[in-house]
DNA sequence: ACCTGAACACCGTTCAAGT
DNA sequence: ACCTGAACACCGTTCAAGT
């Protein structure tokens, strides 16, 4: 499956893309070095030619994923382009099975993923905002983002495998309205915070 | 290690114990079946006399780990119980390593850590909102808190190994004051929120 | 430039059987 | 009530060597 070139082997690129279709149809404890060195009909061992290890594939795989998010409304009031960079990236989070759990993986090790962040810093720092402001809001949302479609994804694979908690209708059946919820939260607390300077 | 209770064998509250002691002093990675078997002087099939799978265990101590959350500043407003409800929350997940990641890793599943949530809607209720509205802010206090908190945790144990990123000082040196900024903006917007009512 | 072969040091879980 | 022994079906990673 993908080979990709004119060379003989395998491309870097190639190794990723099969990794994110593995990862797509077969979720992320699925994603195994030996599975994905046996979908490109090769050893594991040879992966480590492409891949100093497995974290900096996830690594790259973060980055391709968050990549995808495009919000681009210019001309739009500040709060309104937050949001969308928002609703932006749980859209390209939610592309991929356990996207945001990936993720919300490689955040802490600075490797993939700077990119939502900048996004949400720059979005904030159009309302006038200084850049320690925005930096801190813009990790507050992702936090936030990250945390809500991770759970989102979790939940939706588990109840799949019918292993949720018997007495657990709890969550809320709308994660939409979830979502924009606390998105909303986070953008008037910003904009309470603007009004009192 | 850790043997209690008058019978011969070992009682399931060994077992979390040396689970919560190999967690704190190890790491979530490093707390595998055999490692906690091992620990406990007894062959790794003899876990799952107590415990169905990992899974049931990790919920076990997602809930312990939860429940030294103590906030308790009864007459305060519904602000400042809310903030008190956060920061016990850090505190308690900061108390053991990867904590935050195990309660993460288990809120999904419906089985450990609705405590947590809980708390945070009922020091939300007490400003007057709707209970839709409160388990919403909940869930959004909570997506940050683990969020934050996760990220934090391993930030500590990647540069303890010293494998961050090199051109990444990104990051804010003051967690605590990222912290707070993060739900002061979320407590600000739900009294922007109420004040529009 | 890209991969094989073989090994090392591990995993979680099941299940019959023992005391 | 609590555990052993043995097995099953896996992991990530290294490294010399091959083409």
């Amino acid at each position: 499956m993908t080979r990709t070139g004119s060379g003989r082997g395998h491309t870097r690129d190639d190794v990723v893309r099969t990794a994110l279709h593995i990862l797509d149809e077969y979720g992320l404890p699925d994603l195994t070095m030996r599975r994905l060195a046996n979908a490109l009909g090769v050893q594991p061992s040879a992966l480590y030619w492409h891949f100093a290890n497995k974290q900096n594939l996830l690594a790259e795989l973060a980055d391709r994923i968050v990549a995808r998010a495009a919000a681009d409304d210019p001309d739009s009031s500040w709060t309104t382009s937050v949001r969308a960079e928002a609703v932006a990236l749980r859209d390209a989070l939610l592309a991929y099975r356990d996207g945001a759990e990936v993720v919300a993986g490689t955040l802490a090790l600075g490797l993939g993923s700077t990119m939502a962040r900048d996004r949400f810093a720059a979005a904030v720092a159009a309302g006038g905002f200084d850049r320690e402001t925005a930096r801190r809001a813009a990790m507050a949302l992702l936090h936030f983002v990250l945390g809500h479609v991770s759970y989102e994804q979790q939940r939706m694979q588990y109840d799949s495998v019918g292993v949720l908690a018997d007495a657990l209708p709890v969550g809320g059946a709308d994660p939409t309205a979830e979502f924009t919820f606390g998105i909303d939260l986070i953008v008037a607390g910003l904009d309470s915070s603007r009004a009192r300077r």
